[in-house]
DNA sequence: ATGTAGACCAAAATACGATATTAGTCGAAA
DNA sequence: TTTCGACTAATATCGTATTTTGGTCTACAT
């Protein structure tokens, strides 16, 4: 690692803090300033404004839950096991880092779009890996009804629900026997 | 229907007309009552507060849905296509009411424990459906793994899926074959 | 050249008092 | 019992003064 990506990362490491410690809205460029330990202006050489520390900062975390992700599932033949895992894993992966998410849950006014854009880019990545895992379990034969036609239209279901018990039973519930049910139900059925 | 009941519907429905219009913050009680061909403060008569307007109106519309579903299952025996039938239903049936709370979703801040009242209302109704089709089907042995004690936990993830599929793909985008997949992904899995 | 920081500026947020709307009450009348 | 106009207290809006904060610039250090 280099000089450049060294200070960024004690940055990046600074917002993280007070991002979690006062919300996004609330932290001033002077607050992520002051916990670094450097002045105002010299975060300005790194990132070009506060919103680009916490997309960069997001996008570490997000790159790091599809990392893991990606390499539980490697070793795993069968697509439907596939599947379990990846939910699974990303589930508990967002859960250590929900408290980043979860402060920013509220402040969902102004800062809309960069929420939207920040998330889009993991719908992306995650559609894409289930659509793999689908398109694997339609060659094994593995899978009940899903036509070739409607794979990418499954992922994105997929994709949808996992996003949606992940807002609605996950940030808030930690009930894990309902996680484990929710993932059952997707794979298997009812 | 009585008289008061009869008063009372006027002025719900003149509600609803500028409700869907305005918005629930920025029309007034005068508004509505204009609306109604009533004087402002014989509103109060009938309800004591705007909120209480609303939250009979959304009562009143989401009773009917649930009374749709209710009545589209009754004839079907089997509890898979039961729980089908209700998924198809209820979105079918929230999609033509969605107008009233698609203006909602914007206006969700100082109210936000009113529409919370509403969808927990809601949500038990459904909880308690879905529960009573999964019981029938574990009566019936029509399901894989799902066991007497799971029950309870199971519905709830069911309802949390629906509830985050209306939200995510239905209230946005239109696609009615994903609706389609995403009814057959839960009941049969994969 | 590469980094760092203090001074600086413009834009945005906040605070606040004056004004205007609006929710909700009350007594009278039908 | 039901309806309404007049009234009030609370809330929202608006204009303005003040402060905060995002972002730039320049000078200085390595």
């Amino acid at each position: 690692m280099n000089k450049d990506e060294a200070v960024k990362s004690v940055i990046k490491d600074a917002a993280k803090r007070v991002f979690s410690k006062w919300g996004l809205n609330k932290t001033t460029m002077e607050d992520i300033a002051h916990e670094a330990g450097k002045a105002k202006s010299t975060l300005y050489y790194y990132f070009k404004s506060k919103e680009e520390i916490f997309e960069n900062l997001s996008i570490d975390e997000l790159n790091i839950i599809l990392f893991k992700a990606k390499a539980a599932i490697k070793g795993i033949n069968s697509p439907k096991d596939k599947l379990k895992v990846y939910i699974a894993t990303t589930f508990t992966e967002i859960k250590k880092t929900a408290n980043i998410y979860s402060l920013i849950k509220g402040e969902i006014k102004g800062n809309k779009t960069l929420i939207d854009n920040i998330r889009k880019r993991f719908d992306i990545s995650e559609e894409a890996i289930i659509l793999e895992i689908l398109t694997l379990g339609l060659k094994y034969n593995e899978f009940n009804f899903l036509k070739d036609i409607e794979l990418k239209k499954a992922a994105n279901v997929i994709m949808e629900i996992i996003r949606g018990l992940e807002i609605n039973l996950f940030l808030e519930n930690e009930d894990s026997e309902k996680v484990d049910i929710a993932i059952r139900l997707v794979v298997e059925g009812l």
